[in-house]
DNA sequence: CGGTTTGTTCGGTATTGACCGAACAAACGA
DNA sequence: TCGTTTGTTCGGTCAATACCGAACAAACCG
């Protein structure tokens, strides 16, 4: 098997595991590639080309993409077409959106918790943990953010 | 709007945060009405009437919450019947599944970084960046998790 | 001006899978 | 043993949507 066809089978494992996060296959696919082409940047033909899908399925990609910040557009000097590459905080943002869903379930909770109003204590425990228990990660998670940011500076990852 | 069409709206909520987390619509209604219900335990047939979902639907998605350790099956003596309720360690459950993440996309960085092996450092950036966040925040969960259970403890949600 | 490159939008197709009703199964009670 | 309760499985339908090809749009170059 060639390097060209293992990176193609890396793509996809890359793509199911995305599609298995709520986007589309081909919107998996074109970060798998972001994350092993060479070089690190590619322009929309050049997806077209390397990934097989059509025009339209990347172009589509590419905007639900940019518009998750998880890849960013790009462009050079003198030259008037378009680059894109998996955004430098792709992952911090994947981290936010799993932060937001824990503000949801929270917020899930207290909705309920009104409903019980006047219910036995018993009955409520169950949102009650719920609730606390999301507000406790909630909580939690910006400074677990933090600490990756210094260790990621250290680390010299910085420019990325 | 009476309590009990208060309730179904507020299970349409729970059911649709679930099914944008992966699981049916019909189950994350179960989830929903085993949230605020009463009593909080019931059986297959209370399901059917409460959310007019079939007898098939809810077997179903009976079946799956409790493959996933979300519902748990409840019964008593002199009782033949089966009540369904959410399970007690359902979030920290939902917790370890997000840990399992972390630690396929740290798997999957690291299967890029062999694909690359030889690359220039540079272009290995992006995946080294992947692989060690993750591989972060996967070390720092189960202490977050083990911080929550002693909270809980001292909140008195043990019997939960 | 054509023509080429680059990219988006639109309509149609095909696949997926959630859901339901009905048939089936099993356990129990009269 | 028959009927009732309880629950599962099966087949079919319907809705959602990812994807593609083709038409369209815009920017640039000869």
């Amino acid at each position: 098997m060639s390097a060209h066809d293992k990176k193609l089978a890396y793509v996809e494992q890359v793509g199911l595991y995305f599609e298995g996060v709520g986007l589309t296959r081909v919107a998996g696919r074109v970060i798998g590639w972001l994350l092993v082409c060479d070089p690190p940047h590619q322009q929309q033909a050049e997806l077209v080309e390397a990934l097989g899908a059509s025009k339209s399925s990347i172009s589509v990609a590419l905007k639900d993409l940019t518009g998750l910040y998880l890849v960013e557009r790009f462009s050079r000097p003198g030259d008037r077409r378009t680059y894109y590459r998996t955004a430098k905080d792709m992952w911090s943002r994947s981290f936010r959106a799993r932060m937001h869903q824990l503000a949801e379930l929270r917020q899930l909770a207290e909705r309920g918790l009104s409903l019980l109003d006047g219910e036995a204590e018993v009955d409520r425990k169950r949102l009650l943990f719920m609730r606390d228990m999301n507000a406790f990660m909630e909580e939690r998670f910006p400074a677990l953010l933090d600490e990756w940011d210094a260790i990621k500076t250290a680390k010299g990852y910085d420019e990325l």
